[in-house]
DNA sequence: TTAATATACGGAGGCACCCTCCGTTTGGCA
DNA sequence: TGCCAAACGGAGGGTGCCTCCGTATATTAA
């Protein structure tokens, strides 16, 4: 059986997709920690890779950029399924708050860069905020749905608090502040 | 007679504030023509310095990025006198909700930059707040005790309806679009 | 298992840009 | 007009960007 009727199909190497993960964390890294002009080369370095695999992989930094910021957007999004096996519904909702700060995290590093490429970043983030929205409209579901959480919650309302919570304060420190106010949000949800 | 006691006055040398104009005057078209990333020996070259005299100017290329916003400020802010020395009140306002475009035809294009330093911009930006309020404050107010426009309005308003009109199309063409919402606005702050 | 080969890898090298340093030029002052 | 502080220009060393191609290896067929 072929994939397509011209070319023979061939099971993509290990190694690139490997390296290709390896990469992304490595270039989430270096922006966290050097900053958004931190070098391909280093990049390429921390992941223990040759430079011109990383152009292979990434034709261009801004290539580097948006892969790292579309798979935070996919974890988070990702995250819904296993969340809810594994814990219970207001529980789950909790937790992926907290990722969600991580995310914010990111996305305020790399955001002046996404920004740059405006057309096709357009799209980009159309989809990012479909796959959000509809992650937390999950957990909001299940959790009013359990009991764990009041009724009167709207996903979308939640989702512009956390934005609200997470951007807000441009301290240094937001970060903190941002987990404490997201824990006495959850309080609030829970009593009706 | 001496400025300070320790130091001798010496009046600054002509050819240096001119070269720091024509600096800023290439640099503003360099990020218009160019993009953001334009080199700075490509922005002395246009300026017709060397690369050195650009550099004994703006230490970094962050300092040129806000000398080019600086002035664009500064140019909004002055504007307001001269406009109400040779133009009737109501027509020196609209005449700077033009001036006002082309502000943000800038800033669209910097603004990045200019957020990637956050520290020192956020001063920077309180400034040009603070700038750009008192003046559209000052045309406003002319124009109501001249009677050119109807009394009901606030000038923190308009202000934001210009950043509405001038941020809401992301599109290429924006700037078409925001001028003609601008003489609209105008017609309309013109009746009672 | 082994051989064949598509696929991926690494890093040298050429180019552009960044920024500094210092010899030369020039505007301001007496 | 002559002095000199201030400003200028651009060569040059360092770094990052990106390409190119010889080498290595995962996958497939036999």
């Amino acid at each position: 059986m072929r994939r397509k009727p011209t070319a023979a199909a061939r099971k993509p190497r290990a190694d690139s997709a490997r390296n290709r993960q390896l990469l992304i964390d490595a270039a989430k890294a270096g922006f966290s920690g050097v900053g958004l002009d931190v070098s391909l080369e280093e990049i390429a370095r921390r992941a223990g890779v040759g430079i011109g695999t990383l152009y292979r992989h990434f034709p261009t930094r801004e290539a580097v950029v948006e892969a790292v910021y579309r798979r935070e957007v996919e974890q988070l999004a990702e995250a819904v399924p296993q969340l809810l096996k594994t814990s219970p519904a207001g529980e789950a909702l909790h937790q992926w708050m907290h990722l969600f700060v991580d995310y914010i995290a990111t996305k305020r590093i790399i955001a002046p860069s996404l920004a740059a490429a405006a057309t096709r970043t357009s799209t980009l983030h159309t989809t990012s905020v479909e796959l959000i929205t509809s992650a937390i409209s999950t957990l909001v579901k299940h959790a009013i749905a359990s009991g764990d959480v009041r009724k009167d919650i709207d996903p979308s309302d939640l989702l512009r608090a956390l934005v609200g919570v997470s951007y807000s304060n441009p301290d240094v420190r937001w970060e903190a502040s941002a987990r404490r106010l997201i824990d006495i949000l959850m309080d609030g949800l829970r009593r009706p």
